[in-house]
DNA sequence: TGAACACATGAACAAATATTCATATGTTCA
DNA sequence: TGAACATATGAATATTTGTTCATGTGTTCA
């Protein structure tokens, strides 16, 4: 490949690639997606609203391992939290998560 | 909540999920979504095919580095390469990819 | 053939991350 | 109020991960 060419292509793609913040942002995104006890605690909760120890029992973790990961979660507005009693409640934040979840299993179903 | 009710619910849950080694799979593939470097790497794919000295341009890191991610996203099947003489040009495996892509813009942007 | 180039890869290091333990916060109910 | 329970959080640790440097492999062309 000539250099001049080589050249043009690098400042064209540079020119249309999005913002580089966003592209930060996205891969923090798709960071809270990496985890296999996110993932677990995820797709719990595409069943019903869970309580965190259910949620510790179903995944088979320690409460706590469980309640940082749900932090995290909820940074990213993956889940939601509603208090009752003594309880807390947490369900998924929107449908993108359940679509974004399928395509990932459409591709490695492959 | 009851002991005997909370039971059942983990029951039930555990019942639905997917297999555990699936789950680990997803959380393996979303896991290279999780890297800036990565992303741009794909948005950049997104355009066309590209060659790895290319890439490290548009990116701003070093050849090996570039190489190094490259040889991340084979492996997950998110691209492909083609010889041409002494370059390597690479190119996205499939159109998954831009709809996750999609997908997680979508979801940081509301 | 051998020099020059493009790319791949192993080793080393630094930084980020997940988990656990211990403990703090907040709620209920006797 | 205080004991019991559910959850949240800080600190410590072990592991994973990304980057770089140095070098190996493969290709072209004079």
């Amino acid at each position: 490949m000539a250099h001049e060419e080589h050249k043009e292509i690098v400042q064209e793609i540079k020119a249309n690639m999005p913002n580089a913040d966003t592209l930060f942002e996205l891969a923090d995104f798709f960071k809270v997606f990496g985890d296999s006890t996110r993932i677990r605690i995820m797709c719990a909760l595409f069943e019903r609203e869970l309580s965190v120890c259910c949620i510790a029992d179903i995944v088979g973790m320690e409460q706590s391992t469980v309640s940082h990961q749900l932090r995290i979660l909820r940074q990213e507005n993956l889940v939601k939290v509603r208090r009752d009693g003594k309880q807390s409640y947490y369900s998924l934040e929107d449908e993108h998560i359940q679509k974004i979840f399928e395509m990932g299993l459409e591709h490695i179903l492959e």
